[in-house]
This record gives structure tokens, C-alpha cells and sequence, in this order.
DNA sequence: GAGAATAGACAACGTGGTTGTCTAACCATA
DNA sequence: TATGGTTAGACAACCACGTTGTCTATTCTC
């Protein structure tokens, strides 16, 4: 084998089913799943190197994070995080940044159309694979889903990097 | 707001209930539940930095992954990668390498008793957690989960890094 | 007005991966 | 049995995405 180029190997399914360990792949997979459907779909369309977090820094730009030190609070990161977000944004046309006349220190952030337009096909892919889902394990059952999960993940937090086994802090 | 120590903030529940991204959300805020969990009861119990990657590849290098070529090939990353996992998890005293006598380009790995101790106190964490949300759902509550779970994952393989929206290739 | 807090920026760094290149060892086969 | 292809492991350089620490300019509060 060369250095490059690994090939995907399912090291998930079955650590041990009916262990914890087990249900968290479980829940990763699904989760990696229905983002990686994403990511390529809206590839296919032009869209590229799009990741989950874009899509979220715009929803809470346009939520009224205008600016780079509140998305950082909303999205749990540290200013230079988010203003490092902001500049990609920037670069792939996804939001442009103004001065606000209102405060010299501040630069406003605004989602432009095509920042739009990439959340709303980002949102209709998601959407389109839950109403797959729905089909699958029925309407009733998708609902039950959800609503576990909602009642497993309370109102907690979410930081969506680190995906690993770690927090960082 | 200093530069530091991002606090907090729930971004995640109710992006829409009912979309997709909702559903996306929930599921990775599930998974990052149960893995904080671990990781800070790992920590507390003195083992500092664990990630889940490391859990996983002591797992495989047990299942038969002990060299760093084939523990690549089983991860899915570059065998560069692989090493460097080796080396932390060499430094941790979680395995040993050894030169494999049958062949004199192969460096064998083993997982240390050490190493076992931190699967099995993980395991046992993420179980307890798993029990836990049995009673919170009722027993055939979570074995529709893992079911309805198991359903929509299929046996389709897991990339433990890049939770992001996005996939590196 | 003075002092504290805030917005944004710069540089340096850490982590966990990547690519590309290299050597040494093994293996198959002509 | 010599040779050429494949494999294992390593080194260096890089990249993405976050971090810390420090700085200036501006605004807010009293």
C-alpha cells in the first residue's frame, strides 16, 4: 500500500452490539451519514469544501450574530475561531462584512443570496433524507426517534468540532 | 469578552424541530454526550488527554491490527496517521511496540494491560450511560432505537475524524 | 473625564490529519 | 538465484481548524 489513499473500512458496526460503545458509533454513524450526503450532493452542484459548521455560523449570522465576537459566543468558540469562519465565509462569497455606522469598532457580517441559496439546498438535502428515514422506519417511528433523542440530549450544548472521544476542555 | 475560554451556548436544539438539521443535531449531540461523559470520567480517574480514536484503534490493534500498516488500513487514515497514533498511545504506556521476529519491516503492536484497563473502564462508562437511557426510554424503547439506528446506518463505514459537515475527499 | 469593557486584529502554536519521498525487507517468478 | 514489484516504516513539509497571548481602537459607565 502507498502512504496515501486510505481505503474506508467499516471499523464501526458491531464494536460489541448492545454495548454503549456500540450505540455511540451508532448515533456517529448516522449523524456522518446524513452530513456526507450533504457534502457531496451540494459538491455535485458547485458548492465545495462546504462544512457543517458554515452552514451553522450562517444560520446564527443571520440569528443576529452579526459580528465576529458574538457568533463567537454563539458558537462556543473563541473570537479568532469564528473571525478565521468569517473569513472563508467572505472568500466563498457566502457573506460579505460591512462597518457598522453605529459603532466604529464593529464590522458587520451579512449573509449574502448565495450564502442563502447554499443553506437552503444544504437544508432541503437534510430534509429530503429524513422524509427517506420517515419512509423506512415509518412516520410513527421517525417521530419516536427524534423524540428520544430529544429527551436523551435534553437542552445541552452542542460544540460541533471535536468529534472525538474528547472535549476539549 | 476576552479572547479565552469560549463560553458555552446551545447553537443546537431547535434549529427547526422537525428538519433535517434538527434531526443531524440531535444525533451528533447524543453521540457527544456519551463521549464527554467518558472523557471526563476517564480524566478524573487520571486518564488526561483520551480521545475516542484512541479507544477505537486499541480496539482494532486487539482484533489484529498490530502494525501500523495494517492499523491504517483498518482506521481508514494514512499509515502516517496511524503512527502518530501509535506513538500517543505509546507515550501513554497504552501499548508497546516490539520488532515482529518473523519480519524484519514489521514492528509489532500490543495493547498493555494499562491500555486494556482504560477500554474497559470507557466500556463500562458508555454502559452505564446506555443503561441509563434504558431507563429513561424503557428497555424495548432502546432496543427500537438501536434498531431504527441500525436500520439507517446500514453496514456503511465510519470515519471516527472530520464530524464536520464535511468529508476530507 | 478616567477606567473598564468590548471589537477586532496579529503572531505563534498545537493537534490530527495529509502528501511526497525515501530505505529496508520481503516475495514471486523467470 | 537474481531481479523487480510490493510492503513496512520513517522523515519532512504542509494544511485545516482551532487555540493562547498580546495589542490597538473604540465605546460604555460612573
Amino acid at each position: 500500500m502507498s502512504n496515501h489513499s486510505p481505503t474506508l473500512v467499516r471499523m464501526t458496526a458491531r464494536v460489541a452490539p448492545g454495548s454503549g460503545a456500540d450505540l455511540a458509533l451508532l448515533l456517529l454513524g448516522c449523524y456522518r451519514r446524513l452530513i456526507d450526503t450533504v457534502i457531496s450532493e451540494l459538491e455535485e452542484r458547485g458548492h465545495e469544501d462546504l462544512r457543517a459548521s458554515h452552514h451553522y455560523a450562517m444560520t446564527a449570522i443571520d440569528a443576529g450574530a452579526d459580528n465576529a465576537s458574538e457568533l463567537a459566543r454563539r458558537m462556543a468558540v473563541t473570537k479568532q475561531g469564528a473571525a478565521r469562519t468569517i473569513e472563508t465565509l467572505l472568500d466563498r462569497g457566502y457573506v460579505v462584512r460591512e462597518q457598522d455606522p453605529a459603532d466604529a469598532r464593529r464590522k458587520k457580517i451579512r449573509v449574502t443570496p448565495l450564502g442563502h441559496e447554499v443553506m437552503r439546498q444544504g437544508a432541503a438535502v437534510l430534509d429530503r433524507l429524513r422524509r427517506q428515514w420517515g419512509r423506512q422506519l415509518g412516520s410513527a417511528g421517525l417521530a419516536r426517534l427524534e423524540h428520544q433523542l430529544t429527551a436523551l440530549v435534553g437542552d445541552a450544548p452542542v460544540r460541533l468540532e471535536a468529534p472525538g472521544w474528547v472535549a476539549h476542555d
